[in-house]
DNA sequence: ATGAAAGCGCTAACAG
DNA sequence: CTGTTAGCGCTTTCAT
């Protein structure tokens, strides 16, 4: 391993000498700055990190910490503040909680005994209250999901938007027995997105709870069991709205499985546009999310924030707005298609 | 920051002491152990990474180092990895190169300088000659593509194999003129792809250059250009194979677009089996690839490699088979149906 | 069984 | 402009 030491002996100087040079000091000559660089180049000279950080300098790693990164949502996520961090010469490493706060706490727990940076999160439904005492030892800020106790530094979509015009569109298009599939209301997330769904549905709307479908949002698993169970209802909805990604999947894949048609059968709004999206059927009518332009300034806001170490606790919240995507899957209900209760509701595959 | 030396003064003993009882060292008697561990808690020691690591103990960090986490192919693998690398207590750090060589060197060289305790590295078409060397300095293992400069250790698909089944299934099915869009044979994954091809042609097939294209595999833009290249031959193909997971979406999406049909208008069979790929039309036709199986032998090789600090440099080989899913954009080619060629090919859309 | 002391590689005073 | 020196917190000889 190259050290600064061996430059500077190799170049006869002072290791100080060297030091400041590959720091840029004003107080070296362009001409030792020159010729060190050279000579560090050739050398394959890598700063020794373990050194800097114990000078007190926090690491150049920046803490990503989210449910799962095979969800497309983010995965854009992970790769927008990849390159944004990258920019400014920070690593993102990669922390996976799969929705259980003791897998996060334990993340939390390594980041900060790692020295991080900074720390961006996804944070679960109810953090440990050890997760939120850390969280407060570095900079940090929460992405999509808010948790009060966790701080006021949010990036976010409003989720409440997002749903209410989701259902309004198939309201406006005369549907009144409409199911909802999504998040727990536990979940921040969740209960915005619920409180959208409310909110779009008229007096007139027949609400059972039985068309409101809540369950874990990363398991379209869970979408295609209360997929299932809508369509078994006495009186199914005539359509439904998907409330997150995955349960998105799982309503859709659960709906060819079954041969039920949009948007003949059912009309179905779902909640991001992910790959395939558009290919489902007629092309499926969903919510789209910036979700790469909320990373990107996210990712923006935070660098600044660590650059300029003024890392007060300043709350900043930002909200994207989400848009309704118009494609095939939804369609004017119409009163007289008999068609649509029980079983004949099944397609020929049935 | 409690130190070491702080909960010494605590205990009026000496900071060495401390550090063997926190070691569990031999020579500490068991009262003085249990004391300090005592008092470490209560003080809330945290050990300082960065103190250790400039004593020559590598970080628990793992560099993973691809393309695009975006590509639904690579999210599984950082998944798989992370769960891996979690229950070794290894922290994953993603770097994100877009196959740009010198991205690639500066990222090897962050992590390098950063210590961690291994790479797994998807390599760019040619890695720079520092980004070789630089990667001998740490134990590390090639994913997917494989360099011969870089090692030889390496967890990959058979790629040949797999395009092979993809081109047989169609020369099975009667198509003769067969085109394929895939990665540059500058990769050695495109290169092995374009083998499987040419070896599953028969004699008989008409093969003209061009309706062979080639160009970067992750990009989906570059699917769809060929796509639209192969549509507009005088003599167009009756199949398609594509060589990468971005083009076959690039391809679904200008054979969607111009509302050319499968399998009526053309039989398609893609790389990959993404979320989306069976709604394509009729279901999409693809090569199966066990990734999330692939990461994981190669995250549990790795861990172990790691921990037994034998990294010796003893070649190891795995090759996972990929297996061909039969969907609905595949059929038999029927020589009569004359309305393959030039402007008929395109469907109402057009 | 415990202490003292010497670094690991780097940076930041403090001197020239 | 450059050199000297003194640590950062930990481990690890070498001494007691």
């Amino acid at each position: 391993m190259v050290t600064i030491k061996d430059i500077a002996a190799r170049l006869q100087v002072s290791p100080s000498t060297v030091g400041r040079a590959l720091a840029d000091d004003p107080r070296i000559s362009g001409a030792t700055k020159k010729k060190v660089t050279e000579v560090a180049n050739e050398m394959g000279y890598v700063a020794n990190l373990a050194a800097r950080m114990m000078r007190g300098i926090s690491s150049n790693l920046v803490g990503l910490v989210l449910p799962d990164i095979r969800n497309g949502f983010y995965s854009t996520i992970a790769h927008a503040l990849s390159t944004c961090l990258q920019g400014a010469g920070l690593q993102l490493t990669l922390s996976e909680t799969e929705d259980d706060r003791m897998v996060e706490l334990h993340h939390i727990r390594e980041l900060i005994s790692a020295n991080v940076a900074g720390i961006i999160i996804v944070p679960t439904a109810k953090p440990h209250r050890d997760t939120v005492r850390m969280l407060k030892m570095s900079p940090h800020v929460q992405l999509i999901r808010r948790h009060a106790a966790i701080g006021d530094q949010w990036f976010g979509i409003d989720d409440t938007q997002a749903i209410y015009e989701a259902t309004n569109h198939l309201v406006q298009l005369g549907h009144r027995r409409i199911g909802y599939v999504g998040g727990i209301d536990e979940l921040p997330t969740g209960a915005a997105r619920l409180q959208g769904f409310h909110k779009a549905l008229p007096r007139g709307a027949k609400l059972g709870s039985a068309l409101v479908q809540l369950g874990a949002p990363g398991s379209a698993d869970f979408g295609r069991e209360a997929a299932r169970h809508l369509l078994s209802l006495a009186a199914p909805p005539t359509a439904i709205v998907a409330g997150s990604v995955q349960i998105t999947q799982g309503v859709l894949e659960e709906l060819m499985a079954q041969g039920v048609r949009a948007p003949d059968d059912i009309s179905v709004v779902g909640f991001g546009d992910e790959l395939g999206f558009r290919w489902w059927g007629p092309g499926l009518t969903t919510v789209g999310l910036p979700v790469s332009d909320l990373a990107t300034s996210c990712g923006l806001w935070f660098v600044h924030q660590i650059k300029q170490n003024s890392f007060t606790s300043a709350p900043y919240t930002s909200i994207s707005p989400a848009t309704l995507i118009v494609r095939g899957s939804t369609r004017p209900f119409v009163a007289a298609s008999k068609e649509r209760a029980g079983a004949p509701l099944r397609g020929a595959a049935a």
